[in-house]
DNA sequence: TGAATAGTGTCTCTTAGACACTATCTG
DNA sequence: CAGATAGTGTCTAAGAGACACTATTCA
């Protein structure tokens, strides 16, 4: 049935982040200006190609991280988000791409790439609503980072990943707002947090506010996953079915 | 920087599919047994390289499901479980495989594929346990699927896609129970399934048992996401961290 | 009839969410 | 002091799990 002289078709293999952060209460993320065709112009996903043959990919992610958004490994998540590999996806050949989910905490200044034309953090709200067109098929990715992102926070200690080393509860609520984008009870969310064993853990100090009593600092507890989890409250619309 | 005649690496790009079903109460994945180089004789997971430069990695995914599994595209799920391509992984070169999983309802006949020298349903007890052995990185992609199963028992309608077109609710809770690996009152069970919106739906009919008062008859709803969830029950060493 | 499985009722304990209230800061 | 944010107490309603009980079949 197959041909004796058959061999494998190769293919080109790229990486592309979805960096995620706060900024301005908002959920953001990394996109540049691409300098070369195709799409030149266009804002897209922070990626490229594999450097040489024996590069592992998620070294590649780690390396595209280092250049285009000049972030270290440390105090980061970085996790494989999904492989994109629809033929005719990118012009220049047979490109499979994986995607790589990154978060980090806000960071000092927007970023200068060494590599991308321009860089900026962009709010979600903005891509998915289309005011801002991505080129390849990055919205579609950026569409399955979120919805990846949402769902970990529930079940996972991702949040933290948002904050800086320390933090109030205050901030840690405003991550899941954002993400999730809706309102919690502050007073009810202070206590659930609390009583997730591992999550987060007191370190020390408090900190002045502009306004009002200064808040207790915490730090990530060593608990990867929450039990119990926070679920997000049911939103009238994205019911199970009827 | 970059150097102006560099070009970026090829690579070779395979689909590794994890098949699970349910045979006598136990959680089971299709393995076949490889014909030929690299670890010939060896249990495998069906896959194998892409046939064209064109094909889409999904569409491939659904032709070894035909060719080493005789499985057609209806009434089965499948989805991207994730991408592994450490260099090294495979003898043959670079090669970058994307995995993906796969439930089906209990088969006729243990299967027989045109591909594989040899292809049967392996009990995951076996193969987490290292009695049988993999080949490749195939008992790591193996361990992500039971997890990822096991996850998405929770929160999605994937059960019901171990079960064949009509089912009782005693044989949802077996493919609860054998994924995860507890034991559930069925009593509870019972209400609780038929509490989530749109997972099960009647469908006319009773069927007799070898004993006892015949059972109702279910198909599967149209939610695809389970609101609330069926959160397995928390095992004592799992907990989140102390 | 008894054994076996299907299905229902109900109790208890825990939790999620609402929200009143107290505490501690700045100006 | 007022205003603002941090943190606590407490009530209520809903859900999870335990388990007694009823229903319907086969032998």
């Amino acid at each position: 049935m197959i041909d004796e002289s058959w061999s494998p078709p190769e293919v080109l293999a790229t990486v592309d982040l979805v960096i995620f952060t706060l900024r301005e209460q908002k959920l953001r993320v990394l996109l540049v200006e691409r300098g070369v065709e195709p799409y030149r112009g266009k804002r897209a996903l922070p990626g490229g190609f594999l450097r040489h043959a024996d590069e592992d990919i998620l070294e590649a992610a780690h390396r595209e991280l280092r250049e285009e958004a000049d972030l270290d490994g440390t105090r980061l998540h970085l996790e494989q988000l999904g492989t994109y590999g629809t033929p005719g996806r990118d012009p220049r050949g047979r490109v499979i791409s994986v995607a790589y989910l990154a978060i980090v905490p806000e960071l000092p200044d927007p970023v200068a790439g060494t590599d991308a034309a321009d860089a900026g953090w962009e709010s979600v709200g903005e891509v998915l609503s289309g005011r801002t067109e991505l080129a390849f098929d990055h919205l579609r990715i950026v569409t399955d980072g979120i919805e990846r992102a949402r769902s970990k926070l529930e079940h996972s200690a991702l949040a933290t990943a948002f904050c800086q080393e320390t933090f109030t509860i205050a901030e840690l609520q405003q991550v899941y707002e954002a993400v999730w984008g809706v309102r919690l009870d502050p007073r009810n969310f202070y206590r659930k947090v609390q009583k997730v064993p591992g999550f987060i853990e007191p370190a020390g100090q408090r900190r002045r506010a502009t306004k009002g009593r200064p808040a207790r600092l915490f730090k990530a507890g060593p608990a990867a996953v929450l039990h119990p989890p926070l679920m997000r409250p049911e939103s009238i619309d994205s019911e199970g079915a009827r």
